[in-house]
Formats: structure tokens, sequence, C-alpha cells
DNA sequence: CAAAGGTGGTTTGTATTCCCAACTAATTCG
DNA sequence: CGAATTAGTTGGGAATACAAACCACCTTTG
């Protein structure tokens, strides 16, 4: 296997898994009356307080997409806006207790959803698998 | 680490590195004139011709939001459906030329959004990590 | 320091996506 | 053969998405 090959295989393998498992958030989402979208706000959310563009940029939707969608989580509850206190144009965005709740309890479940797959492999792989995942998404959002 | 907590921090590395694979796909179909769920059948169409029905489990959506979203996809000409055979009552999808040249399209622009990240490994690491991905993915959409 | 331009969010309008429920057609099973 | 299932479509209504127009606030510059 070329280097070029291994990039192109690893690419392949990559999205293989994120269709699955983006699968299994949809799955997971429905039976909690949440979009992916939705979910993926609340993971983001899970340790971090954006603000809106942030928040749209990282999620690769438009910020007036963001806007209706923080909309619709806050009159559910699980999200609350605030003013960032640098920029009075900004607006934060939070987890609130019942959203906290709701993405832990989603976490669980994805653990139970995804637990035959990862029992497909020994402890020692587990967390060199672990390991190789940080190393390739470490920086973040590049690009 | 414990064996449980190398399964939380598995499940939290493969929900982190599919948010940055999906949100570098949302970015991708949005240059193109594509949703995330419409890149999604494309890329279960690349090597596979499943019925209506297996697709719509497939992603986790209803039937009938399948059957709008292959509407359009057939309108743009990238599939096209097919009686099958064996079940009258069933309907095969594929992806025309025109569909496989765009996927193909996109997929290189997908190698070429996640090189940074990929370089980052060197060769032997990435055959690993492809490698772990295939063994904790390999047999399909279990649940 | 005031005007000009840039940035962060919201709103409005339109297309897409999605679920649910109802329906048709084909298959399977008793 | 008739009843119950299964595959897919259609229609209705809510959510999601983008683009464009807009307001408010920042930043830069003359």
């Amino acid at each position: 296997m070329t280097p070029e090959d291994s990039v192109d295989a690893l690419v392949d393998a990559l999205v293989r898994t994120t269709f699955q498992v983006t699968g299994m958030l949809t799955r997971l989402g429905a039976e909690n009356d949440l979009s992916l979208t939705q979910i993926r706000v609340l993971g983001i959310l899970r340790d971090r307080r954006p603000r809106l563009t942030e928040l749209a940029a990282y999620l690769g939707v438009d910020k007036s997409s963001m806007s209706g969608l923080i909309d619709r989580a806050e009159r559910r509850g699980l999200v609350a806006r605030d003013r960032n206190p640098h920029d009075a144009r900004a607006v934060d965005v939070y987890l609130t207790p019942a959203g906290q709740e709701l993405i832990q309890r989603l976490f669980a479940e994805g653990r139970r959803a995804l637990a035959p797959a990862i029992g497909r492999l020994p402890p020692e792989q587990r967390e060199q698998l672990i390991g190789l995942l940080d190393t390739v998404l470490e920086p973040g959002n590049d690009q």
C-alpha cells in the first residue's frame, strides 16, 4: 500500500464510519424528537459556549439557519442565549440544565448502541484507536 | 484506563470524528447543492444497488422521505429507479453515470479537505487506523 | 471624532427535508 | 382464494436550509 493509497483508504474508512455513526445518531434523535443537526448542536455545546456564528461555521450551515435552530431549541428549554459581554453584537449559546441532561442521556444511549461494535475490539486496541482518532482530529476544524 | 472507561472514551472519539467529518461533508455538499442526506445517499449507492426501503432504513429516515429524496435526485439525473425483477413491489435505486461522476468528484474534494488531518499520521499508523475502523464497523448496520 | 465599511444576528421568503397517515399494488400465508 | 403484510407513493404540516434585506454594533480611517 503506497502512502497515497493509504490516504484514499483512510478517507473511505472515515467516511464510512461517519455514515454509520450518523445513522445511529439519526435514529437516536428520531426517538427523542431531535434532528441530526440539533444533536450536533447539543453535542458541541456539551463542552463549549460558542457564539452563534461560530456554531454555524462549525456545523457548516448558514447563520440564518442557526438562528431558527436555536430559536426552537430555546423554546424547548434545551439551550439559552446570552449577550456576549465583550461584543454587544454577539450572542453566546449554552446548554440549560435540561439540555445537559438530555445530551447526557443521548450519549448513554449512543454508548449502548455502539457497544456491540466496540466490543469487537479488545481494550488495548480501543485505546489505540482513541489515540489515533485524537491525533487525526486534534486541532479542531482545519478547513 | 478500565475497559469501561475505554468504551466511553471511544464512543466520544467516534462521535467527535463523526461531527468533524459531517461538518466537512455539509460544507462540501453546500458547494455542490447537495444536502447531507443526499451525500449519504450517493455515498451508499457508490457500491450498492439497494431497494428504496433498505436505503431509508440505512439512513434512518422514513420511506416517504426517501421517496421524495430520490425523486429530486432523479430529476437532477443523479440516480435512477428500476423495478426489482424478483419483487414487483420493490424499486431498486442506483447511480447514473452523472451521479457516479459527482460522487467521485466529492470524494476527491473530501480527500483534499481531510488531507491536513490525515497528514498528521505517518503511513503505517494510517493503515493501523484503517484496520481498526474496519474491525469496528465491519458487519454493517448492527442496530 | 465622525463617516464608511465590516461583522453578528434576526427576519422574510422560498425550496427542501422530514414524519405521519392514508392509499395502491404486489406478495405471502392461512 | 381471502386476509394480512410489505413496498412504495401521495398529501399535509412542521422543521430545516439558503439567500437577501435589514438593524445594531464594532473598527478603521481621514
